[in-house]
RNA sequence: GGAGUCGUAGUUCAGUUGGUUAGAACGCCAGCCUGUCACGUUGGAGGUCGCGGGUUCGAGCCCCGUCGGCUCCGCCA
């Protein structure tokens, strides 16, 4: 039978005794993580949110909690009256707790519990359940320390975001979740309309165009924690919603809106004692992808990519020869101290560069001096040349081998891994593989958090599907002043058009270690051109007027110059945590094909549901 | 839409070249135990080898399909 709570509170946390309490009598309650019994001594460990405190019930001195101790299994919920007693010379150093310990004279069983179907309290976190059995009892994993504590970061996160903006004048609004869908950029998650049949809202993807508004409507400086929706695949870093710090401000130029992005992101990090510097390096969208083939570059190694492409340029080796006359590129990342990649390892690599696109690894293994030679080139130690290993280059002569090894700042011992191909390619693929590279040989220092603002992006991106550009950020996106010429030349030219390619806009990213956790832009605020930039996409302004009349009709009442920046919670909380997986950082999230397994949603709904709203599934 | 990888007891895993009754650890259940904290100890229960089909005298193992988890490419203004 049960025990009733009744009036009795709870005194401390399981967490919070210490050898101070020594003497006290207390309350705690909480769950019993494990129980160890001696026959008439037996040992309970409580748990809850904030440790772990022993239990001792001796039958001699209470008999009848110890009877009622002894019926307690995993899971079970209790609470516990006691005294707290310094332990006799069996400290634990362990826990938190681990210089006191109980001693009990009366126990209420609150709740009895079903076995867990996993268990809870494992040594070692490799051998955790699976995570889809995790996944649908996420109530129970929840209760362990770690996924505790990452929920309980993001909750400080969170509050340390709202002082900062609070603090700086900002005012929280909240915008409607039921919007009108628009056609541009992710897939629109879509609500039907039960009052206007067969007309459907739309969940936000971002509140943008809103947050622009209460920039026409002159609160100056907006911001939201808001949810965000998107209909696409996941990644381990994505999921269908997601939360967004959506923050807009008026009369900023960019580098404005750069300080609060930092003045955020310090404030924030102070959680984890890390202090960023108070203006973060800069780097332009262009230089990112050249030094580093991201727009996101992770700077806590090094490895940047190396052009060989005029060392090669007089070669006949046909793959590069043919590269370099379409106008691709050859670069290459110098791997220290890895001359010694087998060629197993290698083809590892090679196989992880094809996903990008690549269609090939070539590499030089700058050999130290007496490393033997696959390829006959002898030479001596001391000679002051390295020996030198290629066996995807052996067309190439030993000069140009060694000029490229010399270009690429490879010493003896080192791996020159080279790509050649389109210059998108060369950067997708060697700015994956220097991740990858750095992942596997260990150059990430764990303990390193560095920030970097990506600027200049691009203002288009072309699709060569379609021929088209589309906007690289968003159709709100002001393009630079400098290159507000080139804009509408390329435009009202359709002779011209493909300068929008370099067209280049005021839109920015916050990177840290390699993850983008925000981006924004300076808005365009008149309305020629925004229209410019509407006839840019293709969109007619016919078109334009039906998705977006509204918001173009507002821009006509006085728009002050405004830009503004997201930040993504998850993935800030992921570097707080300092975890590469966003269910961590999420108290019920999906799966990898969006569903809750918990819940099993995405789920049937009733027919008559379904003909309220006018809608029919076909099979 | 595509690729890789995994799926065996409640959990984590092992399972040889296709061969008799599919094992271990932890957990669970019962007993014993006064200082444990990964308690110890004795005994016990527990399996649709993800699912379906095929090959074979015989399939956890081979083949085909399918479902699910994870990761990646495409996608994510």
């Amino acid at each position: 039978m049960l025990d009733v709570l009744g009036n009795l509170e709870r005194s401390h946390t399981c967490g919070e005794l210490r050898e101070t309490h020594v003497g006290e009598r207390v309350v705690l309650m909480g769950w019993v993580a494990k129980k160890r019994d001696f026959g008439i001594l037996t040992f309970i460990d409580l748990r809850d949110r904030d440790g772990i405190t022993q239990i001792v019930l001796n039958e001699e001195d209470a008999g009848d909690a110890h009877a009622k101790a002894k019926s307690l299994r995993g899971e079970f919920v209790v609470a516990v009256k006691g005294a707290v007693v310094e332990r006799e010379g069996t400290h634990n150093p362990k826990i938190a707790t681990g210089d006191i310990e109980v001693h009990a004279d009366e126990i209420l069983i609150l709740n009895d519990a079903k076995v867990p179907p996993f268990q809870l309290e494992v040594a070692g976190s490799e051998n955790l359940a699976a995570e889809d059995t995790r996944l649908k009892y996420r109530y129970l994993d929840l209760r362990r320390p770690q996924l505790q504590n990452n929920i309980r970061v993001r909750a400080k996160a969170v509050a340390k975001i709202r002082e900062y903006f609070d603090n700086r004048g900002f005012i929280e609004i909240e915008t409607p979740i039921l919007l009108k869908s628009t056609p541009e950029g992710a897939r629109d998650f879509i609500v039907p309309s039960r009052i206007h049949t067969g007309k459907f809202f739309a969940l936000p993807q971002s509140p943008q165009i809103l947050k622009q508004l209460t920039m026409i409507s002159g609160f100056d400086k907006y911001y939201q924690i808001a949810r965000c929706f998107r209909d696409e695949d996941l990644r381990a870093d994505r999921q269908p919603e997601f939360t967004q710090l959506d923050m807009e401000m008026s009369f900023v130029n960019r580098e404005q809106v750069y300080r609060e992005m930092e003045g955020m992101f310090n404030h924030v990090l102070r959680l984890i004692d890390v202090e960023l510097p108070a203006e973060w390096p800069r780097m332009t969208h262009v230089e990112a992808i050249r030094r580093y083939g991201s727009d996101k570059p992770d700077l806590r190694f090094e490895m940047e990519l190396k052009d060989l492409s005029p060392e090669l340029k007089e070669t006949d080796f046909a793959p590069f020869a043919d590269t370099l006359a379409k106008g691709g590129e050859i670069k290459c990342i110098v791997v220290k101290g890895k001359a010694n990649y087998s060629r197993k390892q290698l083809d590892e690599l090679q196989e992880f560069v094809k996903r990008y696109g690549a269609g090939a690894l070539a590499w030089i293994k700058d050999s130290a001096p007496g490393q033997k030679d696959e390829r006959g080139l002898a030479y001596e130690a001391g000679s002051g040349m390295a020996a030198i290993t290629t066996t995807s280059l052996k067309a190439l002569d030993v000069e140009l081998i060694q000029n490229l090894v010399n270009k690429a700042g490879a010493k003896p011992g080192d791996a020159v891994l080279i790509v050649a191909g389109r210059k998108s390619v060369v950067a997708a693929a060697l700015g994956a593989l220097r991740n990858e590279v750095a992942r596997r040989e260990n150059l990430i220092d764990r303990n390193a958090y560095k920030p970097l603002i990506v600027t200049e992006f691009p203002m288009f991106e072309h699709d060569e599907a379609t021929d088209r550009y589309d906007a690289a950020h968003h159709p709100f996106t002001s393009p630079m002043d400098e290159d507000l010429d080139l804009f509408k030349t390329a435009v009202e030219n359709d002779a011209e058009h493909h300068l929008l390619g370099q067209v280049r806009a005021k839109a920015y990213d916050a990177v840290i270690n390699g993850y983008e956790c925000a981006g924004g832009s300076i808005r365009i605020h008149q309305k020629d051109i925004q229209a410019l930039n509407f006839k840019a996409l293709g969109l007619s302004p016919e078109k334009a007027r039906e998705r977006f009349g509204f918001f173009l009709d507002a821009l006509e009442y006085g728009t002050p110059p405004h830009g503004g920046f997201a930040a993504g919670i998850e993935r800030t909380c992921m570097i707080l945590c300092g975890t590469e997986n966003i269910r961590d950082v999420m108290a019920f999230p999906k799966t990898a094909s969006a569903q809750d397994l918990m819940m099993d949603s995405p789920g049937d709904v009733d027919s008559s549901q379904l003909g309220e709203l006018g809608i029919k599934v076909v099979e």
